[in-house]
DNA sequence: GCCAACGTTGGC
DNA sequence: GCCAACGTTGGC
């Protein structure tokens, strides 16, 4: 299966990408994530080696900082079973969990990050989900066509 | 802080 | 199955 790509959405005072790289092994666990479309590409669509965007949403500015690299595909997202996480979820069972997660590895970190603004200049990137408005999708999928254009904002 | 857009819940 | 109410996301 050839890479495919995605951006994943952070707020910066929760998770950044300075938290990321100083992570044991520049690696995280990609958990909480509490939307069915989301799930479906955590669970089912993203696979090792697959490249991310590292997206600071709710910052000053909003922007695309970073790379990342999946380094474990789906798999069920510990958290939900955690009475104590905020992330906790009932409903999830162990033997049918709902949530998935995966991990992902620090790749590089921008030295200018690439603002919403910026992003939204480009052309070529008027179709990305994260332009469409309204769009709140935390994980999306990023086309290999909007992926080398963003890279040649770098 | 405001508020538009979206997703979820639950009554009917 | 509809839809109003509510909670959340996230740009501004």
């Amino acid at each position: 299966m050839t890479k495919q790509y995605w951006l994943f959405k952070s707020e910066p005072g929760v998770f950044s990408i300075t938290d990321l790289e100083k992570s044991k092994d520049r690696t995280t666990c990609w958990d909480g994530v509490r939307n069915y479309q989301a799930r479906n590409f955590l669970s089912q669509k993203i696979s090792v080696g697959d490249e991310i965007f590292f997206y600071h949403s709710n910052s000053d500015p909003s922007a695309i900082v970073g790379i990342a690299q999946v380094v474990k595909a789906g798999y069920p997202d510990l958290s939900a079973f955690d009475s104590k996480s905020d992330h906790f979820d009932e409903k999830s069972k162990l033997d049918n969990p709902t949530w998935y997660a995966v991990d992902i590895k620090h790749v590089e970190t921008f030295k200018k990050p690439i603002s919403l603004v910026d992003l939204k200049k480009n052309p070529k990137l008027k179709n990305m989900v994260l332009l469409q408005k309204g769009s709140r999708l935390s994980v999306q999928p990023v086309s290999e066509n909007e992926w080398k254009a963003i890279v040649a904002m770098k």
